[in-house]
RNA sequence: UGCCGGAUCGUCUAAGGGUAGGACGACAGAUUUUGGUUCUGUUUGUGAGGGUUCGAAUCCUUCUCCGGCAACCA
């Protein structure tokens, strides 16, 4: 009877009939033709460099739902060529985040896995006479480039014989030269339209430690000799990757060709991007690094750890993915479809709770009532969900409702507390206000109201209707609680189409924190439950939640259609 | 000015010569002991011009607009 159910995961339900994407034609046509033997094998390949966001989410059910559509594997890839800015810190987070998601990869490996094989590549491309040890400065190099619409001019070492390449790359790799003395280039084209075949860096001199391989290796392949072959070598026939790697297509198609191996195929598709928020990893590092936030894992920050500390669960993060759709032109989802996928799954999902969340309640007095009598009133945990049952929540003389439920002199069509009307207490008893009480200054303590004592829930004989119904929590047996109340991170919807810095659009009210009066069955509550604080929204409990001090994250608040109307006014 | 992409309701996303459909949003109504949920209904779109065709969002053509590409980052 007391008992309030534990939230779970729902896992997505089978997909409605749907129309396939564009990967899925592709695939489809892949299978269809028989290409690859009928298998589908994927990859989701983060560089374990920063947290995971929601855009990666978004590759993540791409990449591990084809699979699982297909009866095809996923691999886990950490593209990890650049020892400087890896960490294995970075890999936990990001596993974890993966499963969290509610995927399981088939292999766990990283693009250092492969630096031996890798390393014989670039010998095989020299061997071949196409790749050469070039001494320029990456200054030199940036110079010889040329721009999008000049040619780029060739380097003087490129016409060094194979043997003195093979030379010079041996002992680049033994460590005979100090960082940045030396490249390893691809030997392209250098008036190529495409900038990244103008002799393309292949290898780099790092002497820096791999959180992998140590100190085992001083020289790093680059990307574009990383991830091409790491997919080859994985047997991988679908690469999905973001939009701006187009671009890089013919240079992965093209060492793939040069050195004859298997040929995984790169598919693009458009990156995420959410109204109200900005994804790159470089501004998500910002906010962090400069205060804006508390951490990685702010509720107000989109990347997976944040999204999931506000509250929002892995299902309904699928069901997002599913509902934005792939495709290939730029887009900018309304973050209110995000919230309208988290609705609809607590909806079904989560416990009705009683929560007073006001700094500063309102104190109703039932003139009425026995002084010190207490009732247990029934309230139903879930409409949505009869097996859910009911719990008893105390009820007596005196209780706190919010200060937006009563007004002095009401609107049309206000069906809260006024002077002299009634309202009914959910779960309890329709109540009269018959006495408004102000202190000094003017301000109203206490509103002094009678009880219908046959208006009780449930076997309400007293004929009376009332519009409005409005929460309330024993002042008693109130528990006090603390809530993070959570708005957009920036005032703009699109901040890459504003002028000027991101940070000069950062949502100063993106957090408040304010007192609530919550009902006490809550104080059982573990960190990470989830409610529904009826009439408000779905919180859950922080982790900065203790035993003395009960803390909720606003995950989303209700559709407010008296709101929206108010504002129209 | 070079190369590579892209352009369909307000926002996403389908339809690839044959009725422009779905989702979210918005609007209106019904139900409701949450101004929630649910249900019903409505609204709005093929960037522009020309061409092929009985018929074009789809094919051809000219143009416009948007994004990406010049890290020893990924």
């Amino acid at each position: 009877m007391s008992e309030i159910p534990n939230n779970t995961d729902i896992r997505t339900p089978a997909p409605a009939e749907r129309s396939l994407n564009f990967v899925e034609q592709i695939v489809e046509e892949d299978l269809a033709t028989g290409k690859n033997g009928g298998r589908v094998h994927t990859r989701f390949p983060p560089e374990p460099n920063g947290y995971l966001h929601i855009g990666h989410a978004k590759s993540i059910c791409l990449n591990f739902g084809l699979a699982d559509k297909y009866g095809g594997k996923t691999n886990l890839r950490f593209d990890d060529t650049n020892p400087v800015t890896e960490d294995t810190e970075y890999v936990e987070s990001i596993k974890a985040d993966v499963r969290w998601l509610g995927f399981e990869w088939e292999n766990e490996f990283y693009a250092s896995d492969y630096f031996d094989q890798l390393y014989e590549f670039a010998e095989k491309l020299i061997q071949k006479g196409l790749a050469y040890v070039d001494d320029s400065t990456a200054e030199e190099i940036a110079a010889q480039k040329g721009t999008p619409t000049e040619p780029g001019k060739e380097s003087p070492y490129r016409s060094r014989s194979v043997e003195e390449n093979l030379d010079l790359f041996r002992r680049m790799k033994a460590g005979e030269f100090p960082d940045g003395a030396k490249v390893l280039r691809a030997k392209i084209d250098m008036a190529a339209p495409n900038m990244h075949f103008r002799d393309p860096i292949m290898y780099r001199i790092k002497h820096a430690h791999h959180h992998r391989t140590g100190d085992k290796w001083c020289i790093y392949p680059m990307y574009d000799f990383a991830h091409g072959q790491s997919d080859s070598i994985e047997q991988i026939t679908h690469s999905l990757c973001t939009l701006e790697f187009e671009v890089h297509r013919p240079l992965y198609d093209w060492y793939i060709q040069q050195l004859e191996i298997f040929p995984s195929r790169q598919i693009e598709f458009a990156r995420l991007n959410l109204t109200y928020t900005v994804m790159s990893k470089r501004k998500l590092l910002q906010l962090v690094n400069e205060g804006h936030v508390r951490g990685w894992d702010d509720p107000r920050m989109p990347t997976i750890a944040g999204i999931r500390r506000r509250g929002f669960t892995p299902a309904s993060i699928r069901d997002f993915a599913d509902r934005i759709g792939i495709a290939k032109r730029d887009n900018l989802i309304d973050v209110g479809l995000l919230e309208f996928c988290i609705r609809e799954e607590l909806n079904k999902t989560t416990a009705r709770v009683m929560a007073v969340v006001d700094e500063k309640p309102l104190r109703v007095v039932l003139t009425n009532y026995p002084v010190g009598q207490v009732d247990e009133v029934s309230i139903e945990n879930n409409p949505e969900d009869p097996s859910s049952g009911h719990r008893s929540v105390p009820f007596s003389r005196e209780v706190y409702i919010e200060r937006d439920d009563f007004m002095e002199n009401p609107p049309k069509k206000y069906f809260r507390l006024s002077p002299g009307g009634m309202v009914r207490l959910k779960g309890a008893y329709i109540i009269k206000c018959e006495e408004v009480v102000k202190d000094n200054a003017g301000e109203i303590i206490e509103l002094r109201c009678t009880y219908i004592p046959e208006s009780r829930s449930g076997s309400d004989t007293s004929g009376i209707n009332v519009k409005g119904t409005i929460h309330w929590v024993s002042v008693a047996h109130a528990v006090e609680a603390e809530v993070r109340l959570y708005d957009r991170l920036l005032t703009v919807e699109d901040p890459s189409a504003e002028e000027g810095d991101f940070k000069s659009f950062i949502n100063p009210n993106s957090l408040e924190i304010v007192r609530a009066y919550v009902e006490p069955t809550l104080k059982a509550a573990k960190t990470g439950d989830r409610f529904q604080f009826i009439r408000k929204g779905y919180f859950c409990i922080d982790p900065d939640s203790t035993d003395e001090k009960l803390v909720f994250n606003r995950t989303v608040t209700l559709k407010d259609t008296w709101a929206k109307e108010q504002k129209k006014a």
